[in-house]
RNA sequence: GCGACAUUGGUGAAGUGGUUAACACACUGGUUUGUGGCACCAGUAUGCGUGAGUUCGAUUCUCACAUGUCGCCCCA
């Protein structure tokens, strides 16, 4: 038996890696007053279809269907945002007294494809959602989060990518120039490029086989096409971040993968050379009409979704690991007679806040020191028959190699004190 | 969906068309029955990804499949 194909086990050092990240982004979205929300791993087929976009890759070729045993169809998630917009609508938060309603998730996602660097079948993201504002502001905090996240880990040289894809209108004439430009031209595009002058122009833009020849060098910018809400809303994005003190590069190539976007995209790049396509860390951006698209009233959001496995794979080509050891006390018996001693003495100390671990096998002297040794304890309490008759313990300062005999009512204040010094 | 390379024990690995598949590390026990980290000795069974084929004989050669690693596409 093993794992299904792209997947992973998580434990030992990597699991400590990963607790340490969960509480920073937790922590994180406290300061920034966002609420947590959490949705099913699985909802219908149809809100993916109508949610992300029939013309999107993740959703024509990518998502884990399943027909349930009442026959319902059903998909695994292939990413956030679309769930926790249903959520929204279906619970109602459009009626808030506090908007915007400002939510984060984390959690498992699936895609079926094939496994590489940073990419797996089953993967974790972490993402957040703001309904109800179209103030740039928020665009500008939403990119904030990622970037102090990165920033609070200790990863360097990250980038931020800014773009805009304007509102329907401006999309709209955008669409209509590049059809009207590309149109000669198709037949020298790539397969995939005809199906998106088609379904989805914008995305001809980011195309990687076509993206070195003239016409697509000559091609009209979405930038060029904004009317004026969008271009002010743009505008002050940037004001924002500039004072968020965010440095940032508008890269017009940026279009997304996902059909729901409007207005503000971006990305968050690692900086890092052995990284291919794997580079993009988070990536995001508005979506007004969406919440409408999935039968809500008409509400704006902006959110973005950031990847835990490359996170990770970053951290890692950067050498910074978080570890947090923290074992106060080991304890042994000399033999069985003073295990039920043990015990109690385990239960004393752990619920006086101390960590604790023991022997449980009766191991010889020898083998359990080479256990201290492996678990590196800030203390070992060593119990054998003088112990239990005088209730007094011998303790071993692991770290001063220190020992003494500690009178068990004094055991607690005395381990208090040890650790102060 | 396409492509490249890989798969030997608890781990890192060497290796060969034919007798017991190196070596190292780790682990367990002992020398040392209440004080470890060193040293020495001993032990760790049924291990060459799976299935076919070629062959007198395959871990080694061929094919298929699975999984892994890494690209492409796409995405986080």
């Amino acid at each position: 038996m093993q794992k299904p194909k792209g997947t992973y086990d998580v434990y030992g050092d990597l699991g400590k890696q990963i607790q340490y990240i969960e509480k920073v982004i937790g922590a994180m979205m406290e300061k920034y007053h966002y609420e947590y929300v959490r949705t099913p791993i699985f909802e219908s087929k149809e809100l993916f279809h109508r949610g992300v976009g029939d013309s999107s890759d993740i959703v024509t070729k990518e998502t884990y269907d399943f027909q349930d045993r009442a026959g319902r169809e059903m998909t695994l998630r292939p990413e956030g945002t679309a769930g926790v917009v249903r959520s929204f609508i279906e619970n109602k938060l459009y009626g808030r007294a506090t908007l915007p309603v400002k939510t984060w998730y984390y959690g498992p996602m699936f895609r079926y494809e094939r496994p590489q660097a940073g990419r797996y079948r089953e993967f974790y993201q972490f993402g957040v959602e703001v309904f109800g504002s179209n103030d740039p502001l928020i665009d500008a905090e939403i990119i904030s989060i990622p970037v102090n996240i990165y920033r609070f880990l200790g990863l360097k040289g990250i980038k931020v990518k800014i773009n805009s894809l304007g509102d329907e209108e401006s999309r709209t004439a955008y669409k209509k120039a590049l059809k009207e430009y590309f149109k000669p031209y198709v037949n020298e595009l790539c397969e995939d490029c005809k199906v998106r002058f088609e379904k989805n122009p914008l995305r001809m833009l980011d195309c990687k086989v076509d993206h070195e020849k003239e016409i697509m060098k000559n091609a009209p910018t979405i930038l060029s096409y904004l009317n004026k809400e969008s271009e002010e809303h743009f505008k002050h994005l940037q004001d924002y971040l500039k004072a968020m003190e965010i440095p940032f590069e508008v890269d017009e190539t940026i279009v997304r993968g996902l059909d729901y976007y409007t207005h503000t995209v971006f990305e968050v790049e690692a900086d890092i050379k052995e990284f291919g396509s794997q580079k993009v860390l988070c990536g995001g951006g508005r979506y007004n009409q969406l919440v409408e698209t999935l039968g809500g009233p008409s509400t704006c959001g902006v959110g973005f979704a950031m990847g835990m496995e490359r996170l990770l794979s970053a951290l890692e080509k950067e050498n910074i690991t978080f570890k947090e050891e923290s074992l106060d006390c080991y304890l042994f018996a000399l033999s069985e007679n003073e295990k039920e001693y043990v015990a109690y003495l385990s239960n004393l100390l752990r619920m006086n806040g101390f960590s604790v671990t023991m022997d449980y096998n009766q191991k010889s002297f020898k083998a359990n020191f080479k256990q201290v040794e492996r678990l590196n304890p800030k203390f070992v309490l060593i119990i054998g028959e003088e112990e239990v008759k005088d209730k007094k313990i011998t303790i071993k300062n692991n770290h001063t190699k220190k020992e003494e005999k500690i009178k068990e009512e004094h055991l607690i204040e005395y381990l208090d004190e040890e650790i102060e010094m």
